[in-house]
Parts: C-alpha cells; sequence; structure tokens
DNA sequence: CAAAAACTTGACTACTTGGTCAAAATGCAG
DNA sequence: CTGCATTTTGACCAAGTAGTCAAGTTTTTG
C-alpha cells in the first residue's frame, strides 16, 4: 500500500467514452459496498468485478491495479464528506452553527455509513493510502474552524472548550452509528430500522453536546 | 470466518505446561499487535510467528488456526474492555459514577489502543467472530446500566437523555482516540505526544458530556 | 539417566488471488 | 458497410499464504 508500483503502460483512451463512463461507475458502486465491508485486504477483485456484472480483466481494463479503485473512491468521498465542515461561518449563530453541523453529519451517516466505514477502515489501519490528504487538506480545514470556535469561545458565546476535542467529539459520535452499526443494532436492536430513529439520535446527540458547551451564565 | 472448520485431530496436552504459557503468551502479544494494525485478512501467520520469535509450523501447534489466535485475543480483550461499565453503581452519585467511567476508558484508549482498534475493526467488519457476544453478554450489561441511568433521570438528577446514546457517546468519544489516533495526531501534531495531553482530553470530553448531562435548573 | 512426552522445524501441498495476454467481439466514424 | 479503435474475456501465471507432515530436538519424569 504504501509503494505505488506503476507497471502497465497501456492506457486507456484519452477522451472518456460513454461507456466508460457507465462502467467505472458500476465498478466504483460495487466496490465501495465491498470494501466497506471487507476492507481493503479482505476485497478480492473478483468479489467487485461479480457485483459490478463483469469479468476481472474487464474490470481491471478500467483500473490497471486494485489500488486504483480502493484511492478513487476515498478520494471521491473524502471531499463530500467534509463539505458540511466547511460551511461552518464565523459570522453565524455558534450553537446553530454546530447544530447545522451536527445534523449534517448525523444525515450523513444514516445516508451514506459504507463511505463512512471505508474510511474508518482506513485510518484505523493507519491511513496508508490518505495520509498525505490528511494533513495537507484535512489539517488546515480543521484548524481554520478551530480558529472561528476559538473566538466564539474568546467572545463568551460558547463554554470554554477546546475546539479539536469538540470538533473531534462530533465526527466520534455521528460516525459510531454509521461504523459500529452493528453494535448499535445488537443493543438497541428492532428499534434501530424504525422511521424516527434517525431523529431520535440527533435529539440525543445534539442535546448533550450543545448543551454541554453552552456557556454557563 | 463464519463457519468454523475442525480438522485437526490432535490435541494440546491436557495439562498447560510451563513452556505452553511463555508461548501462548509470546503468540498473542505479537498477535494483537499485528491484527490490530492490519486486520484479520490483512494478518499473516508467518507475520506473528516472525514477531513471536518462533517457526511458523510451531506457532501452528499452540493455536492449530489463525481463527484461533484471533478469538482468543477478542475473547480475553473483552472481559478487560468491559468491566469499567459494570462498575456503575446505582447507589452512587450521578455524576460522579460517569466521570469514573468516562475517565477510565479514556486511560484505556491510552495505554491499549490496539485493543480498541482490534475490536473496532472486527465490529466495522460486521463483527463475525464475535456477533454472538454483543447480543448474549454486551446487550445484557448495557440494558442494566441503561435502567439505573433512566432512574438517575426520572430522580431528577441528570437531565433528560436517553441512556443508550449516551452511552454510545461515551464509547465514541473515548475509543476514537485510540482508533483515530493516525488523524488525531495528523491534525493535532506533536501535542498529541505531549505528556499532559491525556488529561486535556479527558479534561475536554468530562466537560462538554457532564455539562450536556447536568440537569438544568 | 533413559524413556516418554512435549516441543520445534524444514520442506511441502493445496489453494487463493492480483495481474497478464492474446485473441475475439463490439462500437463507431467516415 | 468497412476498417480502425475500443471493449471484453478465457486461459494462464507467479506470488503469497494457511495449514500439513514427518523427522528431529529438548524437557520432563519415574
Amino acid at each position: 500500500m504504501a509503494k505505488a508500483a506503476r507497471r502497465k503502460t497501456e492506457q486507456l483512451p484519452e477522451k472518456t467514452t460513454r461507456i466508460q463512463e457507465i462502467n467505472r461507475r458500476l465498478i466504483l458502486d460495487a466496490a465501495l459496498e465491498i470494501f466497506s465491508t471487507y476492507g481493503f485486504r479482505g476485497t478480492t477483485i473478483d468479489q467487485i468485478a461479480d457485483k459490478a456484472g463483469m469479468s476481472k480483466p474487464n474490470l481491471l481494463y478500467y483500473f490497471p491495479r486494485k489500488q486504483n479503485i480502493y484511492v478513487t473512491l476515498l478520494e471521491e468521498t473524502l471531499a463530500e464528506w467534509l463539505s458540511p465542515l466547511a460551511e461552518i461561518d464565523a459570522d453565524g449563530d455558534p450553537i446553530e452553527q454546530l447544530r447545522k453541523y451536527i445534523t449534517a453529519k448525523i444525515k450523513m451517516s444514516e445516508s451514506h455509513p459504507e463511505a463512512s466505514r471505508l474510511f474508518a477502515n482506513e485510518v484505523l489501519h493507519g491511513a496508508p493510502a490518505i495520509g498525505e490528504f490528511l494533513t495537507k487538506h484535512l489539517k488546515p480545514l480543521v484548524e481554520e474552524k478551530a480558529a472561528i470556535i476559538r473566538t466564539w469561545v474568546g467572545a463568551g458565546k460558547l463554554a470554554p472548550i477546546d475546539p479539536f476535542h469538540l470538533i473531534f467529539m462530533i465526527w466520534a459520535t455521528t460516525q459510531h452509528y454509521a461504523d459500529f452499526d452493528v453494535q448499535v443494532r445488537a443493543i438497541m436492536g428492532s428499534q434501530v430500522g424504525r422511521p424516527g430513529f434517525r431523529e431520535q439520535t440527533a435529539q440525543a446527540v445534539l442535546t448533550i453536546i450543545l448543551n454541554g458547551i453552552r456557556p454557563r451564565s
């Protein structure tokens, strides 16, 4: 995973054709499901090819290496995953901004749990494929938002809390429901599937965190 | 992982000898480090044998299947991992009890991050090896403690929060520092290694959660 | 200290799996 | 509708890996 091998000399045609677009999508969709369930090593190209409804060599025509699929998937996911954080607005009301952020993250955890798991798995294993992304893109973004939170704290609009830890706490709690889904289900049983569950979760998380950071008068 | 194969007929001697004790420990210690880093599929028996300083067939003399090592490790870990939860005392002061629990969990996350990661990886992949444990042992324990928290809420000693979600939030936040260590490091940099970091983390987590669940007068 | 039990390992097998290749099938521009 | 480019695949290969085995070495025990 660390060293990128580039053996193949053949290249896909310059212009992306209609068929390419369709098949790449088929492959990536199939791969997301499998990678997020079994991890990088636990996934075989055959599995992905099967799910995508094509032969293995055909799949390798579009993505010459297994790694390529995996990295493409992570890249595709990450941008979307981070966008709600980018939207935190220094000029908005602190509690309102954070409520919006937390709500958005819980929604994403429910609608794209595979993406969350793919990412969790990658980081859990030491982020061999996206380590660079973390320091080059995630870190500055978080620092920017941490600075905003710090001014809010300074202005007495939030209780005196460390912004990094607050952000980690939001990530941890919201993604928990996607990443540890099996555990949540094992404990809460049928409740998890029920209609209002997401709202109930959001309610609980928001209550605790927002009360936890509201300034004590 | 789903189907347990039992091919080997030979058995280890009934009585555990001194050498057995030493070597099983060596193997399990080596395996924890490797499994927690690379996952089940990503780990090879050779790697473990290497790290344990013995030949592969020798390792297989003690654990006839790779699975056996993995499952033993999970079992060993789980009991210890859950013990702080079991200690929550219905007759104690709610805030104090939860403070103690959270503190214990953060301490464990720092001292045994590999155990946390091993478990996280297993659950993330659908808990194929310990699914049964979750419903048979974890669920009742959590239900018991949830009932306690519920009486505390009923008595007005805590804000009206759902006990399950509170417990999940504690798990999520505390384990985050072990499971997502790479990410935490990428963002916070050198601070993570520094002496007081655990205390700072505990402080931040405790502040938010405990304020978040304290009853509003 | 000798025999039995426990432990250790080099060499091997069977199987999985990422990736190759050459040839066939299909799509498409003129 | 023809010829070139693109797409598809069966058959294959090499590497890696879980697990076996039989023969050796060490430890324990009577």
